[in-house]
DNA sequence: GTGGTCTAGACCACT
DNA sequence: GTGGTCTAGACCACG
């Protein structure tokens, strides 16, 4: 897992972000612990209240679960993970669309480019 | 045009974005003259001193054609355009592929995703 | 008997509430002996003294008679038992009216939905 | 408004039942615009970021309405709001209902206590 | 050791 | 002036 981060989102959002695409990654298993908020708050260098915060939206989402004094961790429903999978996916897409239209790429043009891509791998 | 920064790399670069993407767009067009670096810095809120700097690598990139005293154009040597056009997407292409892949998303998948995207436009 | 206390009152006066609403829901019954002042101090992970003060006070209402060396039993006697009853309904009604009263509900529909619930039992 | 806590809940929460009940109770009326996250601190002689959180809670729930650096309003959507008062009534009719029980009060004995003591209003 | 809460103080963007 | 975010450091309850 990579710790970066940029100052035109807050940080715990993109503590979120990169929390989401380990678990998509399947870095993180469902069912399995995640690393406790002041592990991953030295890793991240960054302050545990942070890094609180970003876990606690998590949990809200339903994608890490509580196990109270005992850590979190990865859900298990099915339901929400590809609930999130798909708001990503959709997201992300989005995002990408944006940045090809403002470069006056025609969105086809751009799916065909990454098709290529995912031939050359 | 819209003037928005990041704290995440220099302004410069993203005001050269900014303006490759509005020629890619056809907001400025080959030949035509472009705004002063005092206008362009007013309306970006920036000092001109970066403005001043954006526009002369991209004259130095060929896109842009110094007058002089008159101003700035637009190039209307196509290979530089095509070029230009080239790079961007590429570039574009791997940064969306990268952020695709974080999220364990296969590249094919999210090819089809821009392809509906483009439909439903 | 659930053992738990809260920070915003002294802590003998909760072991009180909790060993009258013992009497009051009939866990222990008049004449019957109780548990002693180690025993419950044990029970409810607190200081012997103060199990000690709570017992005190009940004496002093009559609530609990002391067998000198031989413990303490609960009143038989049915005047100072329906007293009790009768402080602790208005002081419980005079409560959850306020609490009712300060969210802008109805002392009527209050009192309605109680017996809803009443019914649903 | 009285601002007094008890240390056996979260502030932040205790806060936002204080809110919801001074909504509830028409000292703060729907569209109106509530005193600043600083203002209500210094009242509640309580740190920003507690009334902050608080506040956050709430807007989540949609009954404040962020104005962005306008500061926040009360919700006119009738839905949120009879949603919340519904809820508060279930709740709070629940805790009264597990205290007369704890009491050994028939819970339709105690409607009748609150009846009583709203005749006596 | 875990998560959770609170305080104190700072900085930012917005208007 | 507003809300929002972040840091630093402290305390608590739970096992």
């Amino acid at each position: 897992m990579v710790w970066k981060f940029t100052g035109d989102r807050p940080v715990y959002q993109q503590i979120m972000t990169l929390v989401r695409g380990a678990v998509l990654r399947g870095e993180y298993r469902p069912g399995e612990k995640i690393p406790s908020v002041r592990e991953l708050a030295t890793a991240a260098k960054v302050n545990p209240n942070t890094v609180q915060r970003a876990l606690s939206e998590l949990e809200r989402e339903g994608v890490l679960i509580s196990c109270g004094t005992m850590g979190r961790t990865i859900t298990q429903d099915e339901t929400v993970m590809s609930q999130m999978r798909q708001n990503i996916e959709t997201e992300l897409a989005a995002q990408c669309a944006e940045q090809f239209r403002n470069m006056g790429i025609d969105l086809k043009q751009a799916a065909e480019l990454l098709l290529r891509m995912a031939e050359e791998e």
